[in-house]
DNA sequence: TATTGACATTGACGTTACGTTAATGTGTAT
DNA sequence: ATACACATTAACGTAACGTCAATGTCAATA
């Protein structure tokens, strides 16, 4: 049986210019050429599309796909493997985006209408879940899910005036730390309250507190450019200095 | 404070590239040009950039977060529902992915060495699973989970005599379809006799046999020109025709 | 002052897996 | 002869930038 473009595409369920891109990319070359430069594809060519129709089938790209199809006996099962983690970096970030927007929606839906300010709010404490994550299975085996549950619902039911206390309480964290920043000593005893001020912030979005945690937020806020540029926003280096702060606040440091 | 480009890319953590284009877009142009035509971003800016790169990080596409942020009072609740949505229907797409995946590593993983051939069983394989997924909860209701879990496992564990004999199983359904459809009558011994075949086939793959499932299965073939066309590879609408005795089979129609 | 190096600009191609015209030739039935 | 379905190549478009290339600008230094 021989088949053209079309008898073939309709066939596998496919479309020409897909048989055409396919061939175009030597993934799938017709057995020959008629005599009008139409493509004629056989049975061998039938089997082939069924193979990569299959491996298309579990999401993998063509430029895999042509690894396993044209080497005759390449590594098939191994190719599935590094998908399948592929796969799986892929569903964990899916979840943890969709756990976000609706966190984001339980907000706006919620008493709580965020001007855009606050909005970048939900963007810090993002991090600190993304914290939880590192260190949120210790703390369920000293503390159970409970806890933990808790704390993540705790930011949705948080009333009009608990939001502003933890706002009223994030300005002061700032304005402490500015302040002992100007002493140059993370050990002071500013710098401390800073420290403790800064705990008790986040205390409001997270119960279950720990001083690796602690420490792990401020370091975030070192590494990733955005909340440095938070805290650093009119003193260079804050964020730096909050970070040695709370580790000698967390007996880590002298 | 105003921000060129790159200053403003470090503040934000994007690349200047990002801004530029953002600014093609229309949805983040600089406050002003400076008498070198340089970008020059204010504190207006940076704010929307914030706004910008929040929904960004939640997935969504340029051109919806144009509506939101370029639109003053622009629904944005309304889209992040939509948009969760889209994320929640992407995830069960990617299950879906990754099981049909995990089953086909556990295939080459296991003691059957699959030719490519019998890879297209392994697709025969997936359409029936789709057809779990319509009619599984179903079963699970009236067997309980353990009945369709066995199920999930028959294939990986079975033998290569196992395996042998469900391809033997397979060959006969085919061929005793063929010498059926000669009689022309769905409801004839042949064709019944068919019918029953392919319902011993289908136990080999799945347990807990109901009959709406099996006129489902047969109406697959139908459906899909890929099945469409393995069924009806020497005799044009034996797909119909399985279909048409498995109806009368399972007591469907006269 | 000339040069260097970091920074800025616009323009344009590359990425993925095709969809979608456009312009044109071929096969077949009436 | 005409109509119509089908084939071909060539080319642009998609999303969100990355990555040159060619060129201009700013601040510091030899």
């Amino acid at each position: 049986m021989e088949y053209t473009v079309q008898k073939l595409g309709k066939l596998a369920g496919v479309s020409t210019r897909t048989l055409r891109y396919y061939d175009e990319l030597g993934i799938l070359k017709p057995s020959r050429i008629n005599s009008s430069g139409y493509r004629i594809y056989g049975q061998t060519e039938v089997d082939r599309l069924q193979q990569i129709l299959f491996y298309r089938e579990l999401g993998m790209n063509l430029e895999s796909i042509k690894d396993i199809v044209t080497a005759p006996s390449f590594d098939a099962a191994k190719a599935l493997i590094e998908h399948r983690e592929k796969l799986l970096d892929k569903r964990e970030q899916l979840d943890l985006l969709i756990e976000n927007v609706e966190k984001t929606i339980a907000l706006t839906e919620g008493r709580i209408t965020m001007s855009d300010k606050e909005k970048f709010e939900g963007f810090k404490q993002k991090l600190i879940e993304d914290n939880e994550k590192k260190y949120g299975k210790e703390i369920r085996e000293k503390y159970g899910d409970k806890v933990v549950n808790k704390s993540n619902n705790k930011l949705q039911n948080m009333t009009q005036e608990e939001y502003d206390a933890v706002t009223k309480l994030g300005d002061e964290v700032i304005k402490t730390l500015y302040a002992a920043f100007q002493t140059g000593d993370p050990s002071s005893d500013l710098a401390q309250k800073a420290a403790d001020l800064h705990r008790q912030w986040l205390n409001f979005y997270w119960d279950g507190y720990n001083k690796e945690a602690h420490v792990g937020v401020t370091q975030m806020y070192v590494d990733d450019e955005r909340f440095k540029a938070y805290y650093d926003e009119k003193q260079l280096g804050s964020a730096e200095f909050l970070r040695d702060a709370v580790l000698i606040y967390a007996g880590m440091k002298a």
